[in-house]
DNA sequence: TTGACTACATGAGGCTGCCTCAGCTTAACT
DNA sequence: AGTTAAGCTGAGGCAGCCTCATGTAGTCAA
């Protein structure tokens, strides 16, 4: 069967239509930082001052809401990606690395979210996740062919170091950064030679 | 204030009482295993053919269910620990740290339980976990002294690196098990020196 | 064996959150 | 000014959580 294509959120083109979709999106980005990805979305439209078929409307599923709030820092680490690729390729790798565990990690149940996607074509992120994995891909490959990192580390097996380390931020007390530091102990190793 | 101590599920006196309590337990830990920490009460009790008030008497709260329901795999990782430690102290860890990994992701969800239980004292889970933090702990400790695991490794890093390969093994395809792989890159590292 | 005690079982019902849809409002274009 | 369709609304059906008043039956002592 042809593979459903899933409803991406756009910016509405009348004028009342665009404003509730700013509201809404901004409302939800509160909501999310401070509850997590499980929010409630009759307070999120109720916060935002709109019915909660308004909502609906704009974002029919919380997978499509949750896209659109994460699409721009999506986007810009893709961007990211392509200015490190000029330097040395173990810091663009390494580099790129921190941006994306802080990226992918900016709410509670985000990188669930997101490491479903990343296999699930029927999945509103799954196209900023497809981007995201190729860029990944290239600089883990650059990095490799110039010897400074361990040849057998396919790219899906980056990710799951990616979204580990990305998940234990998200997991951990506000203040401590846990995330950077364990993706530096999953750089350099933990056991001596 | 005093700390609240958490309820902790106990096997009924009353035959009828033991008899649905343990009926309760393995329709649990099926619908743990089919659908994750968050399945359904209802469901589990209609499955074990017994009300909803029952499933509350016995266990008050979701929490207090996942703890009765992973008591015995914590308790046999804990157990385990003892008698590895009596091998080369590198090896005790590491095997140990598989055991860990496999025993914290027996379902979708229980990672993220046990995280939260690791430090909230108010949590059913708790007390296992702190016994896991323990046994950890003194792995770790003795495969520094031995000089084979990097000396700035805290313990409470050690299991942000658990939870993170349980995370992911949580999160894999059954078929897959990423965890074990994830496991043996972070301790072995992914840059090259 | 019987009676009393009390642990245990039941399920309707109140609550919250999800999501839909029929009817109304209004921005935008001619 | 009229028309049209995009947009807004919120009641209501559904599912899951959890409580509590009421009913049932194991257990134990006499």
């Amino acid at each position: 069967m042809a593979a459903t294509t899933p409803y991406i959120a756009q910016r509405p083109k009348r004028a009342d239509g665009r404003r509730n979709y700013d509201t809404i999106l901004a409302a939800a980005r509160k909501a999310f930082a401070a509850t997590g990805s499980d929010a409630s979305l009759e307070d999120i439209a109720s916060q935002a001052g709109v019915a909660i078929g308004t909502l609906y409307r704009h974002f029919p599923t919380r997978a499509a809401l949750v896209e659109a709030a994460t699409r721009d820092g999506l986007d810009t680490l893709v961007a990211e990606a392509g200015a490190y690729a000029a330097t040395d390729p173990l810091d663009a790798l390494t580099h790129w690395m921190e941006q994306a565990v802080a990226h992918i990690s900016t709410f509670r149940g985000l990188v669930g979210i997101l490491t479903e996607a990343m296999y699930d074509e029927g999945t509103p992120s799954h196209v900023a996740c497809a981007a995201m994995h190729r860029c990944g891909a290239d600089l883990l490959r650059a990095a490799q062919d110039a010897g400074r990192v361990r040849a057998d580390l396919t790219p899906d097996e980056l990710f799951d170091l990616l979204t580990a380390a990305g998940w234990v931020r998200e997991n951990s007390a506000p203040g401590r950064d846990a995330g950077t530091r364990v993706l530096q102990l999953m750089l350099e190793g933990v056991v001596l030679r």
